[in-house]
DNA sequence: CGACGGGTTGATCCAATTCAATAATCGTGG
DNA sequence: CCACGATTATTGAATTGGATCAACCCGTCG
């Protein structure tokens, strides 16, 4: 199925683009163009507030299909920065709207695709609203494991690519209660860590100390 | 411009559906059929998690399109409660698609709908993760003046159609905490309140209550 | 009229933040 | 390749914002 959809995607590809580990892919406020789609490496999303504030609103990793935030404005309303050194595929919007008007299977696909991102958006809304510290940090471990699964990597023994900064401004909480609830995990045996590389040793424990992740 | 997209809009309804006050219009775990627009009445999204938790994490007033949660699975992820006496259009999805195909401007609308829904989804993340409590009331009350504004309604004279208990779920915060908030933006003459009625007197102090909405 | 749901306000408590000190790791240039 | 400065992570102690527990008010509806 994956190899099909990229089939399809390779005859819209315009560029390929390299972004260096920390660079952005694009800026609030940057025309809208294309939308990407991960070839090799690891994104984030960020929302920025007037303030200084900043919050991890999503990450991308290898495979996955995102930049929508520009769509209704003609202008990104996110920045998206490179983690690791990154290679994206670019599809030039325009050019995708055309071709989805003759292949109902690609407008299908896109749709699902934003679907599937409102859908995940929400279920981190029911985990900035709802949860305590330690139930995020294992929410988001599995989350991030599942995902991995999905996109066919190791999924009980990878590298967060996050730094605890990063991981407590996707969880609304401060680094110290991130690296906290860390320790915790591995005292009690859930998981291995080694500075971001994490192993899952008892993935039925972190799903107990989500008391009410869906799924 | 709203006028033309309703027209069109018109061609694709199938059904008009009244849902009672405190009726779900649909369930998570039903089957995806429809697309909804509001024609009057007012309406919540709410995810729920195994532990009997729920986070409100959208509100759907007159004039907007919603339902996009079940196009990924089939199946809707998140229940839609009406909160006062709702009529809503039935759009079903396939029609819509098939219409989209041969009516770029219709599938360009509903990529800007699903786009808008998804900026706005990473505007409440921005408020869940990073604000505190006062600050996310101005945020909330602010934003939901801008969108009835943007529907043309009254948008300093309004009535939340959310008791305080739902305004909490939708900000992460008790009800004890957002009554609180409220007396104390009365006290500094930023707003008055009246059960549900609110009347903004000084947007600006709202404003300056949230160092950090974008926009 | 009494009961009940929704709202306000006060007192106490606790989880997470903040402040602070130390340790481990990374990256860079010599 | 190593050394050194700069990040990044860990851990502890003190503080605090919001949750929790509790009392009370008000309006509505049977």
């Amino acid at each position: 199925m994956a190899a099909r959809q990229t089939e399809q995607f390779d005859k819209l590809i315009a560029t390929r683009k390299i972004v260096k580990r920390g660079d952005p892919l694009f800026r609030s406020g940057d025309r809208f163009k294309s939308l990407y789609v991960v070839g090799t490496g690891f994104l984030k999303s960020t929302v920025a507030s007037t303030g200084g504030r900043e919050q991890i609103t999503g990450y991308h990793i290898a495979g996955e299909l995102f930049g929508w935030d520009g769509i209704n404005s003609g202008r990104h309303m996110f920045d998206a920065v490179a983690l690791e050194d990154t290679e994206v595929l670019v599809l030039p919007y325009g050019r995708l709207e055309a071709a989805a008007s003759v292949m109902p299977m690609l407008l299908t696909h896109i749709h699902k695709t934003m679907s599937r991102e409102i859908v995940r958006d929400h279920q981190l809304m029911l985990v900035l609203g709802s949860m305590r510290a330690e139930e995020r940090l294992a929410a988001f471990l599995l989350s991030l494991s599942q995902r991995f699964k999905a996109r066919g990597y190791a999924h009980n023994d990878f590298n967060l690519r996050l730094s605890r900064a990063e991981i407590g401004s996707f969880l609304g909480l401060q680094l110290e209660t991130v690296s906290r609830a860390f320790s915790r995990f591995v005292r009690d045996g859930l998981i291995e860590v080694n500075q971001k590389h994490v192993r899952i040793i008892n993935a039925a424990g972190l799903r107990q100390a989500v008391i009410g992740v869906p799924g």
